[in-house]
DNA sequence: GTGGTCTAGACCACA
DNA sequence: GTGGTCTAGACCACG
């Protein structure tokens, strides 16, 4: 697993830390279970403050996606297997999805050419089979 | 045309405001020419500040979606079948869609749902008949 | 001589009046003595209001270029063989040709293409033979 | 680097800082990743309202000259060896050299001297050898 | 009356 | 401490 991140983006590095996250999980490169790096282990492969992994950590958490004990350090809580979505998350989403396919639109994108990009993308999330462990993998 | 605002969101208003234009076009129902309301008076009917209003239509503008002239006001600049994107938007825009995607994935909903949803959003961007007239539509 | 204006553009349209007659004259479309179409005429031909015309004529009068009379009307005052700069403009001009060739230079534009373009501008500001007159032209 | 503005010039001030920017940019005073003032300081520095300077940096970060982190603050993104100039681009930047070299043809400079003037600013656009750093260097 | 600019003060997010 | 946002009021340029 490779995280890259942008620090002259104009995105918080939080976020996209948290952005990584998510489409690794998804993508199952990140299987229920698996470990991630400490905060500060992280903090200094990336060249950031080990609050920003911390704030992007516990925002993983809140949103359900990791576990984080003293312990056993942060794992991943759920993946595209888990379950069905929470409540009050598919509104959300689809108001943020609905804007970003407008903007397209309004690019100049037509319909099938904006269809034919979120295939792709929902293309690249496989599922790893059941027997592929991916715990302990270092970032 | 509604502009439903959320003032206690966590997204900015002016952004919202872009947002909702932005849906609008996509979804045909302010169409090339059509006119908006000035920044004034729909300061005065969302009850916020008019440079917030201001710092929205001056991102469409550079976005190349409005017009703006001191003499008629706000009006739509392109609309869903104006042109080819911009060349390098396409970049920025997936990698945007491929962190929503994921996310969606993320909380369990599967591959066949999110091109559902996708394909109902785009669905909606429907251009409206010639007949259908939008200019000078109240907000 | 054909003046062209885009009443959707963010120069202001007496600016864009302006812009072009100042060009016409060195370009030597219009040559010393030449008339110009009264303010009414032009407002009408133009669709804009005549004001914002004698807006533009007012301007051009005080940067020494018109003559503006009940009787015969605007008239060219200069043209490219008139004389010598008057003192304080190289300065002001100097400047702003700075900052116009520094925006081309930061956009990638090389030096070799930027000069390029300043000979082609300036190759096409042909005065008209002596012959020539112009009086009396429409627009 | 030295930013001098003419408060009392019609053009605005957000505006000159833009123009003074780019042109340090172009004559390579201000190198890729040069620091730029914070926006507080160079606003006390220069006796207005750190808004008016934040708009500049805004302007400046959308035309992709600089980038804005709170961590670093204002750095500058591309320098005069950075890429080519974006389509469409050309046609308004030659627009614009069009009317600018237009009026000092009227003024009556002749072309020689116009293409010498020209010739003189683009010559003082010198990329600075490798060796001379400008990070950090104050306003 | 429209948009644009400048000033000013307060609060927040980020690192 | 940095940039970003929102509010607020005044004045100007344009048509």
């Amino acid at each position: 697993m490779i995280l890259t991140l942008d620090l002259n983006s104009e995105i918080p590095i939080y976020q996209q830390i948290r952005d990584r996250v998510v489409e690794a999980v998804a993508a199952g490169e990140l299987a229920e279970g698996a470990a991630l790096p400490s905060t500060r282990q992280l903090a200094a492969d990336l060249g950031i403050n080990f609050h920003t992994v911390n704030k992007a950590y516990d925002l993983l958490r809140r949103e359900g996606l990791l576990l984080l004990n003293r312990k056993s350090g942060a794992v991943v809580r759920r993946d595209a297997r888990s379950g069905p979505p929470e409540p009050g998350f598919t509104d959300d989403w689809g108001a943020r999805l609905r804007t970003l396919l407008a903007e397209a639109t309004v690019q100049g994108l037509d319909g099938a050419a904006v269809l034919a990009a979120c295939g792709r993308t929902v293309g690249g999330f496989r599922v790893r089979p059941e027997g592929a462990r991916v715990e302990g993998e270092s970032v």
